[in-house]
DNA sequence: ACGCGATTGTTAATCCTATCACAATCGCAC
DNA sequence: GTGCGATTGTGATAGGATTAACAATCGCGT
């Protein structure tokens, strides 16, 4: 352990959680990366080797403690511990997000809203008022905020992530299609459905319409 | 060119051809695989190399042809022809989605929704009925249906992948948060904000509240 | 208490990906 | 028309990531 750890490995930690959660929740008490493997369609010496980067974990001869290792997992992710989130832009999008409970049972708590347009500045979406760009950095002082949500149209993107880097956020989860540039302290992911469907067409492509083979 | 193609570069392409499609919008005409990989974030080398498995597509000592080199991308991808796609789940995200206008202006088409819920069945979206789920053969046999969107409770995923592929369908989209599990010749796109916010929060705990560091 | 089947943690080998570096060649200036 | 700065396409190289393989060791049954 201790050595620098890949970020691939730490982007499969949370799928690994999640199958947990998963197995725990069905009664399920001990696991073996063998299984474990099965059900994500991971080869068992990619998760053995993926979790010795941080410590050991399981029992020889027995397996992993479904219960404890996805504690173990949230612990090394940070997931132990709320993360507080500002959404920029609240038009379908934004609004949608504000109100999807998937993030807050996870400990993703949205904490503020923000839009340029007037119209919508001083609506309430759910229990949160939506504000004005100006106090971006007041309340980024006032409320800490993580983690921020861009949801507002592509030409617009890069201009908001300016702004929120600005304030201090270091964590950023863009909705917008477009590739945005941000300096090396700051982290980014990505969610863009269309990007996924336009890499799967190249396989749907090469793989006739009734071709089972590939 | 015609070797077999690495699947990360497959998945670049789609964030080429889309930078490109802006820059055409802004006026550019040429550009170089340095710029471009400022722009983008990744190294010329690399732009030049994954292009590289396709064809030969720039002019040395000038750059590419922004407009060309995209429709060439396009191409490649199988983006020069319309996809034909059906959502499972007309719940909260599933409505969301199949309103959605960036699919439809990318050439990904909505032509059938479904549910198993008795209210929804028989309800319009936009210009679409929402179908049993007992229709789903023969919707498929009707219209054709490339790619199935799964947008229902993470507990029936997994069924509805199933009963999606046994119609033939061999290109799933999936927002529930689950890791599904298909036969080899079908492709899969998981969409889950939630994972992409849980790999991150490793790097903003590691670095502290106010280390600008790495 | 001992042996055995099971399964881990880890080292070594293989495989894959990214980068480097440069010959080939393009357009343009003069 | 020649020379020069710019930029591509690619073979070679370095750097990572995945898989294979096995010694270490656990729990259980007797
Ligand atoms: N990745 C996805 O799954 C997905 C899905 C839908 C939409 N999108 C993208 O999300 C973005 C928003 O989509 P939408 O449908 O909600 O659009 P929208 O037009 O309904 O909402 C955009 C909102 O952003 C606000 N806004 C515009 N410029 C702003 C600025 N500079 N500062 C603050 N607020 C600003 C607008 O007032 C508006 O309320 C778009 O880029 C769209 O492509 C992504
Ligand atoms: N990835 C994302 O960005 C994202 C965002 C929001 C929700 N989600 C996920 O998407 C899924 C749907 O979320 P939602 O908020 O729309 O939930 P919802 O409960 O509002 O909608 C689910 C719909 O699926 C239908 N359904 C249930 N079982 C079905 C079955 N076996 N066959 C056909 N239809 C069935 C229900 O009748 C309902 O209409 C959930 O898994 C949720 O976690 C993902």
């Amino acid at each position: 352990m201790s050595e620098r750890i890949p970020e691939v490995v730490v982007r499969r930690l949370p799928i690994y959680a999640r199958a947990l959660g998963q197995l725990e929740a069905r009664g399920v008490a001990v696991i073996s990366s063998l299984d474990l493997g099965r059900l994500l369609g991971v080869t068992p010496a990619q998760i053995r080797k993926d979790l010795s980067y941080f410590g050991e974990f399981g029992k020889q001869g027995t397996g992993y403690d479904v219960a404890h290792l996805k504690r173990e997992i949230r612990r090394i992710l940070g997931l132990d511990r709320e993360w507080r989130m500002a959404i920029v832009g609240v038009g379908r999008l934004g609004r949608a997000i504000a109100s999807y409970p998937g993030f807050a049972s996870e400990g993703f708590r949205v904490v503020a809203l923000f839009d340029n347009d007037p119209a919508k500045i001083g609506t309430t979406i759910g229990d949160l008022v939506v504000r004005s760009m100006d106090e971006l950095a007041k309340v980024a002082a006032d409320e800490r905020i993580d983690i921020g949500i861009v949801a507002v149209p592509a030409d617009q993107g890069q201009e908001v992530v300016d702004k929120l880097v600005a304030v201090g956020v270091t964590g950023l989860l863009n909705y917008a299609p477009i590739t945005i540039s941000v300096p090396p302290h700051v982290r980014v992911r990505d969610v863009d459905p269309v990007v996924a469907l336009q890499s799967m067409t190249y396989y749907l492509k090469h793989s006739g319409p009734d071709d089972p083979a590939s």
